[in-house]
DNA sequence: TGGTTCCGGTTTTTT
DNA sequence: ACCGGAACCA
């Protein structure tokens, strides 16, 4: 039934519908004016004409809510007369993705002084949505629908549904609404407005009201790292479960979000990713859009950095999943975890929902679910442990001199990279070297299986084994029907060989020769031949359109690799920039330094660069620390992205070992831990005793200390100590790290060294926390296998020292790739060997390739007071 | 035997 | 400062 009049409005226009009823533009006859005009759906039973509710609406006038006339029931349908606005509604906006930030900002401004108009005259908007918000030409807001709720019965069949779930505050889903319902509508809008993504998503009304009512959503930085960084604290306010602990008006919430200042503590964003990719639209180029939409089965993406080949990746998914392949029978594997999460984040955000049933994983990860699963058929129980192979390997080969044992770890990781059995690397063997390293793997090998040990690389060989039982090879096979892999030149042989044994049907892998950085630990550079081998159908595609490196880097970088023997693809830059790259030798170590900083600090002064677009990469470690010194008595902000993993930091070990002694019942340790957790200085220590796995306090206690306080404390630390298996991993953190007040009493102290170190103990709690039940066992190998927390802190604006292998996959607008002598990059060892030699020429171009504007190249011509040669490295780069 | 204290030795080029 | 293992004690 098309309407054309209804009483005396004539129906001019359809502007939308939604849950409560059509909106139409009407032409009020005897007025003679434009009105908009909804038409509930409901039936008049269910409408409750509250008199004084309408006067009270109607009596609304603020230039950010859409004036409300009248409500009538015309021909027994509940009519709602109000202002005609020429506009798009948020919720058009939200479908091309996310807002700017200062756009956002500058709309949920609007809406709080609308909401907190309102709310001062008692009226509770009770359904605010991206659907009732409009926003005219000019970028003026307008709220629509306010207080409408009321006039549905309640217990009505309407009314249970004329909330829209995921805006509602937790305590609205159970009729209750307070001006606070409305705050936190306006959270959970803001969220959706800077991320692009709903805050609460899921497959079916339980699984959102779950959510809504237990958990909270990621923080808008890991979405959008231009986002302060008080922004994630306002919003986690705005939308607490607890109305009483959100914002008390709309106004503080409004004051919150435009003055970040008034805070207390550093603030640390912890932003996973630095990538951005989200910002703009992606345009994919007539190359890309082939590999997406290729029909065959087995696909091999071939392209240098910055030519989307991770991205073609995805693109290709999301089409398939927009076919209506099962997201089941997908298996995506990315080489780091930085690389996984980006993935996933992307896809989702692509795709539009959360996608829980794929798996985004890295080999490791993927292995070890494996191994829990299957790793029964080769002897080992499903609450096996992963562990440090160093430890065991010293205790295992005692009295061998450390050198020995390094280089015999580094051969055994090499038999287990290219699945060489104990037995058969002994029959391989042809030195006495290598008959002992042999021997020391075959003992070495049966230690840990004796004690239901792997180390990392065991994940993989074990996998790979229990892959090749017919019956579990098939079992998975018959799930992944799509099977990708991003990165082939950093796998191993064993890791390919595990990717391999998964795919059930389609293959797609993408890869770049000149990027293999990891040989020396078993990546095989050399994969396509590999690749071509092992599937003969297998169609190969090359991404030559370089979206990241402008004209002048990129030459110069492929005229490096050129110089390697074999195959290269080279790609030619969609840049306009032309890029700018230089050359500088200096004096000595510490002039270079000097001048390097000199430089960031023009580049941020006058050129308008943040201290986040610049990047001084090396190919050591030991050469930060002359840039640290440097950049500090220049008072610019850097971050060393330390080589260690989150999980060997010193207060995350401590706190490991803790756990771990709590499963293995041996409490050595304790009561050093306690003293630790607690901050009682040394001397305290003979205070303590530890009697039948308690401690206890002894002999006469100091003054200084509160008896009762301590007491009290101990015996529920003690608790955790008689039973551990009694409490969930996150409950025992937050006893001993925040209950302890120790946390606490870090976040506030001097020394940012302990702010941060407060700051990753809470990461740990939180990891703790979204791991959620579970053996404590499971939890240390869970964190075992998160190998890069570390990258909290990206979203600060700090020059970032990184060493060119920690810089893979990442991008600067400059930067400045220093100490390049012909001893350090290449190092002198690896000039002797050609292989090695074009190792460090590729890694030189993974350094080169990380530059999206500017590379600043430079090398001291004296160390110490030796001088120095310049890298062979620079001779070859183009036009220097 | 289990629990506690004492003693001595400490991985780096790149994950 | 920290950890594993030997030595020591109930």
């Amino acid at each position: 039934m098309i309407l054309t009049q209804l009483g005396k409005y004539k129906i001019n226009a359809w502007l939308g519908g939604g849950q409560f009823g059509d909106v139409y533009l009407a032409w009020d006859t005897i007025l003679e004016r434009e009105f908009a005009i909804k038409v509930a759906r409901m039936r008049e039973q269910d409408i409750v004409m509250l008199k004084d509710e309408a006067k009270l609406l109607a009596s609304l006038n603020h230039p950010n809510i859409v004036r409300f006339f009248n409500i009538d029931i015309i021909e027994g349908k509940l009519v709602l007369v109000m202002e005609y606005i020429k506009g798009k509604s948020l919720r058009d906006m939200l479908t091309k993705g996310k807002l700017p930030c200062d756009k956002a900002i500058h709309y949920m401004v609007q809406m709080l002084d609308a909401i907190h108009y309102a709310h001062t005259r008692g009226v509770i908007h009770r359904d605010l949505k991206p659907e009732n918000i409009l926003i005219t030409s000019d970028d003026t807001v307008k709220i629509t629908d306010f207080g409408l709720g009321k006039f549905v019965r309640e217990g009505s069949l309407s009314a249970s549904i004329a909330g829209t779930p995921i805006y509602m505050a937790p305590e609205a889903w159970r009729g209750k609404f307070y001006q606070q319902s409305d705050i936190y509508s306006a959270g959970v809008i803001f969220y959706e407005m800077l991320t692009g993504k709903p805050a609460f998503l899921g497959d079916s009304l339980d699984d959102i009201r779950e959510k809504i009512f237990n958990s909270y959503p990621p923080k808008v930085t890991i979405f959008n790292p231009k986002v302060p960084a008080h922004i994630d604290k306002v919003i986690r306010k705005a939308i607490d479960k607890d109305p009483e602990a959100r914002f008390n008006t709309a106004d503080e919430f409004k004051s919150a979000i435009l003055s970040p200042g008034r805070k207390t503590g550093v603030a640390v964003e912890v932003v996973k990713s630095p990538t951005e990719v989200f910002e703009e639209e992606i345009t994919l180029t007539p190359q890309q859009e082939e590999i997406i939409n290729s029909d065959a089965p087995q696909i091999l993406v071939l392209g240098g950095p910055g030519t989307g080949k991770t991205v073609t990746l995805i693109y290709r998914v999301a089409k398939l999943l927009r076919e209506g392949e099962d997201p089941g029978s997908f298996l995506i594997v990315g080489f780091t975890r930085r690389a996984v999460d980006d993935m996933r984040t992307r896809l989702e955000h692509i795709i539009g929902k959360e996608l829980r049933n794929l798996v985004i994983d890295t080999v490791h990860t993927l292995a070890y679910r494996i191994l829990k699963h299957d790793g029964k058929r080769l002897g080992f129980k499903e609450d096996f442990s992963i562990i440090n192979a160093w430890h065991v390997l010293r205790s295992i080969a005692k009295g061998e001199e450390l050198s020995r044992l390094e280089a015999m770890l580094e051969r055994i990781e090499l038999y287990k990279a290219n699945l060489i059995s104990p037995e058969r690397a002994k029959q391989l063997a042809r030195s006495e070297w290598d008959h002992e390293c042999a021997e020391i793997y075959d003992k070495y090998q049966r230690a840990l299986k004796d004690k239901q040990m792997m180390d990392l690389s065991d994940l993989i060989y074990y996998s790979v084994q229990v892959l090749r039982e017919p019956d579990i090879g098939t079992h998975y096979r018959d799930i992944y029907k799509w099977v990708f892999a991003d990165e082939l030149q950093d796998l191993t042989p064993a890791q390919y060989e595990l990717i391999k044994l998964l795919a059930g049907g389609n293959i797609f892998f993408t890869g770049d020769e000149n990027q293999s950085i990891y040989s020396w630990r078993g990546g095989m550079h050399r994969f396509r031949q590999r690749v071509e081998r092992d599937f003969p159908q297998v169609k190969v595609y090359l991404l030559t359109n370089n979206f990241r490196i402008p004209k002048k880097i990129l030459n110069a970088a492929q005229t490096l690799v050129s110089k390697i023997e074999g195959e290269t693809h080279p790609s030619i830059s969609l840049r306009e920039t032309e890029g700018k790259i230089e050359l500088q030798s200096y004096e000595n170590e510490s002039e270079e330094a000097w001048q390097v900083g000199a430089q960031i600090e023009e580049l941020v002064k006058k050129h308008g660069f943040k201290f986040s677009d610049i990047a001084i990469i090396y190919r050591i470690n030991a050469i930060s620390s002359v840039f640290e010194n440097t950049l500090s008595s220049f008072n610019i902000p850097y971050m060393l992205v330390e080589g260690e993993t989150f999980y060997a930091r010193r207060e995350i070990k401590r706190c490991i070992k803790f756990l771990e002694r709590l499963t293995t019942g041996s409490y050595q340790g304790m009561v050093d831990f306690i003293m630790w957790v607690l901050m009682l200085p040394k001397t305290y220590k003979k205070c303590f005793g530890i009697k039948n796995k308690q401690i206890m306090l002894k002999g006469e206690l100091p003054n200084t200390l509160d008896k009762e306080k301590l007491t009290s404390y101990l015996e529920r630390f003690n608790t955790i100590l008689r039973e551990p298996s009694q409490f969930g991993v996150s409950e025992i953190l937050e006893i001993v790290l925040i209950d302890s007040g120790f946390v606490p009493k870090l976040k506030v102290a001097q020394e940012i060294s302990d702010i941060n170190r407060a700051y990753n103990l809470e990461e740990l709690i939180n990891a703790a926390r979204s791991f959620g039940s579970g053996e404590i066992r499971e939890f240390l190998n869970h964190i075992a296998l998160l190998e890069e927390l570390q990258v909290a802190q990206w979203g600060k604006d700090t020059v970032k020292l990184l060493t060119a292998h920690q810089a893979k996959g990442l991008e600067f607008k400059v930067v400045f790739l220093v100490s390049l002598t012909d001893d350090i990059f290449p190092l002198m060892r690896a000039t002797l060997d050609p292989d090695e030699l074009d190792e460090e020429r590729r890694l030189f171009y993974v350094a080169l390739t990380r530059a999206t504007e500017h590379v600043y190249l430079s090398y001291p011509r004296l160390r110490y007071t030796r001088k120095m040669k310049p890298s062979r490295f620079l001779f070859e780069l183009a036009g220097l």
